[in-house]
DNA sequence: AAACAAGTTCGGCAATAACGAACTATTAAG
DNA sequence: CTTAATAGTTCGTTATTGCCGAACTTGTTT
């Protein structure tokens, strides 16, 4: 399932394989995975009864269906604790949403993808395919192009062009060159632009937050309709992003101003 | 390490114990693990290679050393997003917290212990014992003991008596008949009380909250100074929390009043 | 009441995880 | 600058342990 690096413990990697799935569908019982996963439902009940000893997964009663355990709540937090970069970032992230009515999306990368850490919706447009702990891809958003901007090609090249560009739109992101320009191009601005690579109809601007050994990681993002986002807006929306994110990196101990 | 019940996957096992150490102490080597855990460093690094490629750990590139990884974020939002609990219960937690200028708790309980689930904090008074997703004794606390009481009592057979009382202060719950009493008051009261029996110097009054199954499965609570929290306040306040409880019962497919 | 479906247990085989030792890499000390 | 020491990583062997198929249990549907 995983790129497999070095020693890999087979049964601890079926049973992440199995937390995985539970990500995906949130009730499942022995006979479905087994199945799913290819399987002998002993097998699976090992590993799921093992999962549900330490909090893992959790049965419900009722109709004897598999869910994730609050036990991954409590190490969840655990992690969340330690983006402080989160707290950090909250308020400067709140101002600059309700100074345009507009969405903010705070995420970091893992592994070539974005990871969502917080996000300032707003109710009457709410944004569905971003959530909190949930990923996409980093070249066809603009927190992924912000980042990928600044970090090293090897990066890059490892996560990103030799994984194939994903289509979400038809004006994601296609080839090599197209990245290259693209990127090119955030580092000359500062900033980065989203034009309905992810979502028809859904443009952002987005810029990265830099750390102590100025590395990019993490990027804020301002989303709007494409009617509402017009160049000029995109501009002075652009100026007070990077003064945020450069705020914020400031305050993570980043000395330099990209 | 954990209480095994039936089939248990020792390596998925082993995996786990890692994690929960993680919990812990945030960051750790190799061989600091193998020591903890009597094992031998290869197996050690076997397990924690494996949870590294899933993201469960991440390896620090500065000092080698591995800490808890983002994809444990992703997992503790997803259960996060099931706790709808949380979501119907925050207004009234909120406006209770800020009627009152104190500390709210918002807890569920596993397995014989509380674990927060929300806080409304007063800054210029933070509580520092409780946190999100954290736990605590219930027989300790206010929210613990609220559930308690409404719990079969197999539960608190099997959770509370058989495991003993933790001693958080002197003033903490000691023996079985003590507890049996305490529970008779609050079903009596529909309101728990805790008089400094986590934290010397600190008062909380609790009410719990329940499902469509009439299952006690959350409480509130809120909590104060002893010179501020008066026998008259604290009646005050429970009256409060108990509209509140009953009202996020109802919000839950609650029918009865406790 | 019987057939079915889903969860759970059992026993035997062989794959696999565990260990110790050897090998790097990095840091501290002489 | 050399050596020692510490920590991370790899390797090969062994028997432990996890895997599977089949049997058993429980509960639901027809």
């Amino acid at each position: 399932m995983a790129k497999s690096k070095g020693v890999i413990i087979q049964s601890v990697a079926r049973a992440m394989d199995i937390l995985e799935y539970f990500n995906k569908i949130k009730e499942m019982g022995i006979s479905e995975i087994s199945e799913c996963m290819g399987l002998s439902k002993s097998t699976v009940f090992g590993l799921v009864n093992t999962l549900v000893n330490y909090g893992y997964l959790e049965q419900d009663s009722e109709n004897k269906k598999y869910k994730l355990g609050i036990k991954l709540f409590e190490l969840g937090c655990t992690v969340e604790k330690r983006l402080d970069l989160r707290n950090e970032a909250r308020p400067f992230c709140e101002k600059i949403s309700k100074a345009y009515g507009q969405t903010v999306h705070l995420a970091t990368h893992y592994e070539g993808e974005v990871v969502y850490i917080d996000k300032f919706d707003m109710p009457d447009f709410p944004i569905s395919y971003s959530q909190v702990g949930k990923r996409a891809p980093m070249s066809c958003t603009g927190v992924g192009k912000a980042m990928l901007a600044y970090l090293p090609w090897e990066y890059v090249q490892r996560f990103i062009v030799s994984k194939g560009f994903p289509l979400k739109t038809e004006k994601s992101i296609k080839t090599v060159e197209e990245l290259k320009e693209c990127l090119f191009e955030i580092r000359r601005n500062g900033y980065a632009i989203d034009d309905e690579e992810i979502l028809i109809g859904l443009r952002c601007v987005a810029a990265p937050i830099f750390n102590h050994k100025n590395e990019p990681i993490a990027a804020i993002s301002l989303s709007g309709m494409v009617n509402k986002m017009t160049d000029d807006v995109i501009k002075e929306m652009a100026k007070d992003i990077i003064d945020c994110t450069r705020a914020i990196s400031n305050s993570l101990g980043c000395k330099k101003d990209n």
